[in-house]
DNA sequence: AAGTTTGTTAAAAATTTATTTAACGTTACG
DNA sequence: CGTAACGTTAAATAAATTTTTAACAAACTT
């Protein structure tokens, strides 16, 4: 191999690199370990890859590797695909970042008004039963009243978000914000 | 104070700490310390607290608080007040909970944007050097080429996310899913 | 069926992050 | 002015998370 072809091997590594970690950088935020988010970026760029190929390409433990895929797969930025002869599994990427975008903030957001919704229904339990209760002064259900109606308030919120999600999920969303919008 | 009123006060305050508790625990999804998102949470059923009665409330250090309550300020969530007589500085939280959704995400996503897109359109250079280089073989040339081709069409995907934010910063998206959906 | 290869689970070590204690600067008030 | 109140910064401690080493289980090979 010549001295100018390895040295144009190098470049297009540098390349890959540099998105290789802005993408490792970002994805901290999406709530993955770092050598979660570093393995995703790395196998934006390959077109599949054993454990082992991870442990050597970022020079971590196969554990980690195993349980950073498992991550990777509950927030379905990567699957598991079949290769025939292999004993190894093997792994690939997902490539398209609207999926991704999609599968973990619709995740993320019903987690959310799921267990806060919860949690509203049962506060809003309590506080009738306190305004209704007979012995309770004009004072205390005054502050119930008003508790109540902050949470009912909220809740509006809740369902936006709920409705966002779904229209996420069924791509509606693309027909008001499309895919090529100042392309 | 009668019996019973104590005991509606106590009601209202496990209805209250319910929210507070399923608040606090989603907000760790937000990047956020536990301190706090339990501060902003109790600061929701609050007017107004100084950073003495926070340190009280939550039973923690006064410097906690005060990285606590800079953080919640950096995402909006919290606003300083101007309370007049008083030497304490006082605080308020946002009981929006659109205002928070709006200034957090669109935050995040604009960071998540500009670092991709600067070191893609960085790599993007690298590879024109490479594609162009007389001297790279056909096989690199390739390569090159590819990576450049995933590269570009990912940008499609940041475009997108960039439309979301103008969109979600300006409200129009309240004419597409509106805030009174499914109520 | 014994021995390898592969992947996962469990416990330990290491790193990082969050919180507190202590010291410092600043500003208001006597 | 000096003293006290308030908030922040810095260093140290504590807690939680991430990663690794080591042991284990399953499945293929011979």
């Amino acid at each position: 191999m010549s001295e100018s072809t390895e040295r144009s091997r190098i470049k297009i590594e540098e390349a890959k690199d540099k998105v290789i970690g802005a993408i490792s950088e970002t994805m901290d935020l999406y709530g993955v370990t770092p050598a979660a988010a570093n393995l995703y970026a790395t196998m934006y760029f390959k077109e599949q890859m054993t454990l082992d190929e991870m442990r050597t390409e970022l020079g971590m433990s196969k554990p980690s590797m195993s349980t950073s895929v498992r991550k990777l797969q509950e927030i379905e930025m990567v699957k598991k695909t079949f290769t025939r002869g292999s004993r190894k599994h093997t792994y690939i990427a997902e490539k398209n970042f609207f999926r991704s975008f999609m599968v973990f903030y619709c995740q993320m957001w019903e987690r959310e008004v799921k267990l806060n919704m919860e949690a509203i229904e049962e506060a809003q339990e309590d506080l009738i039963n306190v305004i209704k209760d007979s012995s309770s002064t004009p004072e205390i259900v005054a502050e119930a009243k008003q508790c109540y109606d902050q949470l009912e308030e909220s809740k509006t919120y809740y369902h936006w978000v709920e409705d966002l999600v779904l229209s996420i999920r069924s791509g509606k969303i693309f027909e008001f914000i499309p895919k090529n919008g100042q392309k």
